[in-house]
DNA sequence: ATTACTAAGAGGCGAGTAG
DNA sequence: TCTACTCGCCTCTTAGTAA
């Protein structure tokens, strides 16, 4: 509706706030905004007569302050916002799958293990535990807010192994983390924990059953 | 920057959320977003284009879902807007100004009396205080996210008296409200408060004292 | 210094329509 | 049905410039 002045309408809030007052100019708001001095003008005149904005023309430039609609207008779009970015998932559960066995492999490296201890505060058991979810958008919602924890990637003579992201997290009462490695086929549904333990016999798990993870 | 596809972005978002993806047509998008099937279609090639987001072309539509230069911009605009509307402005400073009078006539005509005690929950001393503020700005800020209370107007044979509207708030220890006659000049930078008592003498209360209004 | 008008060119919009 | 192309129309942008 009024997308064409959004940028210029948060402008001005960021700087005045809902009900102050902002000396600028046409100049210097076309370098803000990557436009130009005679776009801006044309644009405050118009968001003037749409009462988006009030416009006080002074000797060396002008004062501008949000008008009603204008402020109804941005409410609305934070509450838009508000609604997806507060939002904080404390818990995501995964259905236990079997893996093939690599999650093994790689956990049992030292160039990792020694990492692990270190950047996570505890040394992981050497195996990990696959989970499913539905649909991978859950987990990327879920870690999107959590502190990544970079385990580097390192080479030996035959090959290279990736760097892996870190994401610290609870298990019932264990820390633990979900790992995903930086090049790893992101498209399917499933997940890695580790823990200081071996999952899968200290909390009796089959495939299958739901484990919860918690922020 | 990409204001021109802010609606579009914020209607994935809002159905969709960060991660998820939306099941629509280019055809119903243009209904909703008061647009045409070939502007959307554009659009949304366009935007898949600058990696705003991921289109997935179906039988019967497409579907869509936010990529992450579009979470990063979503996430910026929501930032500047929350330190807006989340900042709740608790405490309010103003001037004690002496009035003329006015207010205790007003306060005195028992057709607002008797709404005042009803609605506001104490019978008002007969009398307003006065105080200013630097800036009105100051006084919209703080009263935009207070619920007003609206006292009627009224008339009798000689003239009109008009509503107006209260805010509760707090003055030290006493339960008040701000009062703003309906129509006011709205220009001065003065506001109008009431209390159970005679703030000036129970408070020892001297002209340009500074007295704290919180909610 | 400013703001804002003019005019020409760039670019967005949407009816018609193909696939 | 659906998406998306073409093309005429129209709006928006911006350099030049007046005030």
């Amino acid at each position: 509706m009024w997308g064409k002045y959004y940028s210029v309408l948060l402008y001005i809030l960021e700087k005045a706030g809902l009900f102050g007052k902002l000396r600028t100019s046409t100049i210097k708001l076309s370098k803000e905004l990557n436009s130009t001095q005679q776009t801006i003008s044309r644009k405050l005149i118009e968001m003037e007569k749409k009462s988006l904005i009030k416009r006080q023309l002074e000797a060396n430039g002008l004062i501008l302050s949000l008008d009603e609609p204008a402020r109804i207008f941005l409410k609305k779009n934070y509450t838009i916002l508000e609604k997806v970015f507060k939002k904080k998932i404390r818990i995501l559960k995964g259905k236990v799958k079997s893996g093939m066995g690599e999650g093994k492999y790689y956990m049992s490296l030292p160039k990792y293990q020694s990492q692990f201890k270190v950047k996570l505060g505890f040394k992981p058991y050497s195996g990990t535990l696959n989970l499913s979810v539905k649909d991978r958008s859950k987990l990327l919602e879920f870690i999107s807010n959590l502190e990544p924890i970079l385990i580097s990637g390192f080479k030996d003579k035959e090959r290279t192994y990736g760097s892996i992201k870190c994401y610290k997290v609870k298990i019932k009462d264990l820390g633990g983390a979900i790992i995903i490695p930086e090049r790893a086929r992101h498209t399917q549904d499933i997940f890695e924990i580790i823990a200081p333990v071996y999952l899968r016999g200290y909390y009796n798990l089959k495939n299958n059953n739901i484990l919860e993870v918690e922020k």
